[in-house]
This record gives structure tokens, C-alpha cells and sequence, in this order.
DNA sequence: CTGTTAGCGCCTTCAT
DNA sequence: ATGAAGGCGCTAACAG
């Protein structure tokens, strides 16, 4: 580690030590000419400050927080760009973590974020350490929940709008004229599981039709229970005419089955989506799907913080952040 | 910020701060029944220690960064998981920095990352901050670049046989009977692009075969740079009959200028790629490409850091891991 | 405008 | 086995 403190400039500088400190943090009351001086002093010995002891000082660290859930995950590392960009907007820095969907993992970042002293968070969170994130509440330390919401916490959130994208997308491939639509989601415990089933529902009931019971799926966002799913979909009587894939992965590992069962698309089976990755247009045919503003979940999230940051007197309602999502449709139905 | 602090322990507990240091740290020498107490009275007054102030103090973070150039692109959220992993298992944490192939970025990284103390570094340089970074490595830091390297930097390496891969890309293009065949390469700053190109070169000649002087296109590993490289392309004559793509990136962008011009892979033109993002499996037909053991390099490079941590009195010669990649053919050549 | 001083929270000799 | 005291590097009163 570095050994060149604000005492080797004051030396170098001829000055007290609290002066090179004003210069650093650019006080006013300092005269010109010293202040050049200890700029140069600076220079010349190669200081740099260390956060460590000024953050412990000075109580701040300009850092925040943020949790995601799988970083191979597209769509947290658009997240995690839009809170990035943001942060340093502000002069702050993002700690990134990657719980991996793992609540042991989780915590752990939890405690050493905690003991790192961050002053805001960001969290997708598992659903497993509710009272580990209510401790950073409570030191008032903001929270927001991004991309999905567990229900006992009461923090800020920022999430799309899962329902009714979901909702949407399923009306336009049963105005496409299909008839039984399965749908494969994920866990209905975090609220893009239950939330795009539930949107699900809402399509078929808004054309008086009806969910075959064998055709609801229930996956946990990984790719191999979307393939699992599609194979058993596959095996059911009446067989589905299309196919609602709740997330990214899961519409991977159910494309995969499809294509084992050489089941062409649109033909023998409609397939749309949520989310839009890289691929969507690469398959062939390109897949209808649900584009989230991720990017912009990461900025909204972080601006959030930032906010209650300055306002961090008045009385606190949480907030819960909203953004539309746009369906575009493709050629998979 | 929190306020409990090892004080409030020890007026629970009714020892000095010292016994609770001494307990905390797992130091032998407390009675066990003190041991308990104290234990007991960190949980009633809930305390968790400062980082701040610990490492300040013990002049050690546990911490080290990782400043990846994209952290949109795969292959660094696989590098990035790998030395995570790789960091927790040493009891270290990972600071996830993404500098956005910025130069100015990647600076303030550094600097950031400098003055939070960490005590090793893996990066893959942008090759504009190679004062500063050695700087890390004259103060005993260990720096090891990842995924490709910046000439002018005398640390350890950790990089994928980028050259070998291409060749053995290309020739099993050639394999194929294609006469002509391009290249779509990143920048010569690079040696993810000087040795992709290399490898292309060493494959022509191995067949006896001659690049054509407008077969060769310079993007910047963008997929932007892959489209208006293959629209070029697309013009010359003669045309090529095969492209070699320097990077997934690129390759998309690439794909997207074939797929306007109606052309069809492999019949119109053959195709094959550096990297094997998971919509190459999608893409119709299936890209052959050359598979990189990203998530490895990102474990190797960890490792790396840890054992020059471990030996640090001993002397010290720059090495250079190279990781074999893998090549997979597929139906587009 | 500048220097002296007192900690931020913690670990670690040094006594006892 | 335990406590007192000094200091990691820095900022912020408080004097002058």
C-alpha cells in the first residue's frame, strides 16, 4: 500500500498539514500562492488521498451499492450500466455484486456492503434476507429494489410494468388466431413470475378464453426448466398452438425444444416472449417479444436514491417507480 | 452510517475495547467465558465492525478490482464470475469496475480503485493508462491483465490463444473449399485484434492461399463497425465467398448486412466467428465458431494475484498464461 | 488566512 | 489474560 501522505506535501509545501487538506477539498480561504504551491508540493511527491481514512473521518463514502441477481444476465448489465452512469453523474461510484440467486451469497455482500459503509442500495433481491436489507432502512440508508420486489420489504422500487406487458404480448398472439396458449414462467414468489402469469390470465379472460391446466408451466428463470417445461407441454393433449416464454432464458431452453421436435415457428407453434435479447433477431423467425427499459431502470433507480439522499429530513413514503414496457412484434406468431 | 461502535460492546460486555478486538479477531489469548460475553454483547447491541476502520488501521482490504472493458459483452460477465468466485473463496471481495473501453473512464477507475487501497488488480486495459497503472505495480500491487494485453505493461497475463484459434478457424474454412475469404478484425492496438489477424494471415499461408488487399477490414470490435466492414465487403470485387468475424460483437453486426443483401450462409457466403455468444446456437444456420473458456480466465487470473500476494519477498518475472480455446463447428461454413 | 488539536473506529504494542 | 495508550491518514473545529 501507498506510503505518501498529506504530511509529506505539507512538508514538501512548507505548510500545516490542514492546509494541504483546504487545498484538496478545494476551500476557499486559502491564498493563491499557496495553494499553487501545495498544488505543485502534490505533484511532486505523487500523492494521491486515501479514501479510507477520509472516508472514516469525514463519515462519507460516495459509494452506493448494487445487488443484481445473475450479471450473465443481460438485462443486469444494462441495469447496472444505467446505475453506473448515473452514480457517476453525482460523484458517487457503484459497488457492483452478483448474488447469483443465491441467498447465502447475498447476505454476505449485504454484510460487507454494510460494513463498507455505502449509502445507498440497489438490490434484486432473492427474497431470503429481508431483515438484513430493513437494517440499511432503518440506518437510513436508501434502498431501492430494482427489476422485481420482494413484498416485506418497504423500500422505494423501480420495476416495468410485468402485468401488463405480459397481458399485452399473450392478446397479440391470440389475435393471431391461436387457441391454446401454454404459458412457462418463473417462480411466482418475486413478483416477474407472478406478475407476467398474472398478465397471462388477463389475456385469455379479456377473450372469454381459458388457461388449459396442463398448459402453465412453472419454471425458475433458468434455461433448463424452460426446456424441461417445453418437452413437457409437448407431451400434453391438446397440444398447445403457442407458447408465452416468461423470461429470456427460459425462452432459450424452450427454443431448444421446439427445434429437437422439429416444430416449425410459426407454423406448427407460436412463440413470443418476455424480454429481448441479443438473439431475438437472430432466430429465425425473429421472436415477438417485450423489450424492458433496463438501461433505464438502472438510471430511475439511482436517481431515487440520490433524492432521498437530499431529502433525507421530511417525512418518507415509498415510492414505487413503474415504466412501460413496448411489445414488438416479430414474425414467431 | 452506523453508530454502534466496539465501545458499545465493550460497556456491555464490562472489558475494554481491546478484549473485544481480541475476540473479534479470533486471537487465543481471552479467557472463554470473557470470549462470551463479548460475543453476547455484540449480538445485543447488534455491532458489525467498520471496514473503514479496520483496514485503515490493519492496512489491508481484502479487496481487489476488476476493470473490464464491456461489461455488456459476455465474455467479461464470464470473466468477471470467474474471479469472483475465485475471490471469495480466498476471502476477498471483488470491486467490478466498468471502464466502457474509455479511456478517461478507465483513469478515474484507477484512481478510484488506488485511493480505496485495493491489493490486487485484473484488468483489461484500454492501453491508454499504462503510467498509472504501474503504479499499482511498483507499490507491490499485483496486476495481472486479462483477455488481452497492452504492450507497454510488464505484469502477468492471462489471455486466450487468440492466435491459434483464428488460424485454426480460418483452415477449417479453407478446409471447406472457400476460395476467398475475409476478415473482419478488431483494432492492431489490441491483441485481441493483432493476433486474430495473425492467426487469419498463418492460416492463408499455411494453404499457400493470399489474402486479397480489400478483404481485410479494421473495425473497433463494435457491432457497428461489423456492419459497415461487411456492407464493404459487399461491394468489392472479387466478393468474397467466406467472412471471418474478429469478435461477437462484429459478427453481429456482420450477419445483419448478409441478411439485408438476401444472402444465405453457407450457400452465398460461408461464416465463422471469433467467441461463442449463446445466440450463436439461435442464428440459422449455427455460427462455427472458437469457443474461449472466458469463466476459466477469470479464475486463472484471481489465482494469479493470490499467489503473488503469497510470495511477495520473492522475485519477481512477468508471467504469461495462455488458455487453449476450443473450436466448434457448426453449418455455416 | 493558517496552524494546532482532537478525534473518526479500530488494532496492537506495552505494561500489568 | 486484560487494559491503557498510541496512531493508521484525514477533516474540521478552534484559535490566532
Amino acid at each position: 500500500m501507498q506510503k505518501i501522505t498529506i504530511r509529506d506535501v505539507a512538508k514538501s509545501a512548507g505548510v500545516s498539514i490542514s492546509t494541504v487538506s483546504r487545498v484538496l477539498n478545494g476551500r476557499e480561504n486559502v491564498k493563491e500562492k499557496v495553494r499553487e504551491a501545495v498544488n505543485k508540493a502534490v505533484e511532486d511527491v505523487g500523492y494521491s488521498p486515501n479514501a479510507l481514512a477520509r472516508s472514516l473521518r469525514s463519515q462519507s463514502t460516495k459509494t452506493i451499492g448494487l445487488i443484481v441477481n445473475n450479471i450473465l444476465n443481460p438485462i443486469y448489465a444494462d441495469i447496472a450500466q444505467g446505475a453506473e452512469d448515473t452514480a457517476r453523474q453525482y460523484g458517487f461510484q457503484l459497488f457492483l455484486c452478483n448474488s447469483g440467486a443465491n441467498k447465502e451469497q447475498e447476505a454476505m455482500y449485504l454484510n460487507s456492503l454494510w460494513e463498507k459503509k455505502i449509502e445507498g442500495l440497489l438490490i434484486a433481491p432473492t427474497g431470503f434476507n429481508e431483515t438484513r436489507i430493513n437494517d440499511f432502512f432503518y440506518a437510513n440508508v436508501p434502498v431501492v429494489q430494482v427489476d422485481r420486489k420482494s413484498d416485506n420489504l418497504q423500500t422505494d422500487v423501480v420495476v416495468t410494468n410485468n402485468k401488463k406487458g405480459a397481458e399485452q404480448l399473450v392478446e397479440s398472439i391470440i389475435e393471431r388466431g391461436y387457441k391454446n396458449i401454454a404459458a412457462i414462467v418463473g417462480s411466482p414468489t418475486v413478483t416477474t413470475g407472478v406478475d407476467r402469469l398474472s398478465g397471462y390470465f388477463s389475456a385469455l379472460s379479456n377473450y372469454n378464453m381459458e388457461a388449459h391446466f396442463n398448459h402453465i408451466k412453472i419454471g425458475n428463470f433458468a434455461e433448463s426448466t424452460g426446456y424441461e417445461a417445453m418437452n413437457e407441454l409437448l407431451k400434453t393433449d391438446p397440444l398447445p398452438d403457442a407458447v408465452f416464454a416468461g423470461n429470456n432464458f427460459m425462452a432459450k431452453g424452450a427454443l431448444k425444444s421446439i427445434k429437437e421436435h422439429n416444430l416449425s415457428i410459426p407454423q406448427d407453434i407460436g412463440f413470443a416472449m418476455f424480454d429481448n435479447p441479443d438473439w431475438s433477431d437472430m432466430h429465425n423467425p425473429p421472436i415477438t417479444c417485450v423489450q424492458q427499459p433496463n438501461y433505464k431502470v438502472g438510471i430511475v433507480a439511482a436517481e431515487l436514491v440520490f433524492r432521498r439522499l437530499k431529502e433525507q429530513e421530511k417525512e418518507w413514503v415509498p415510492i414505487t417507480e413503474t415504466l412501460e414496457n413496448k411489445i414488438i412484434i416479430k414474425d414467431s406468431v
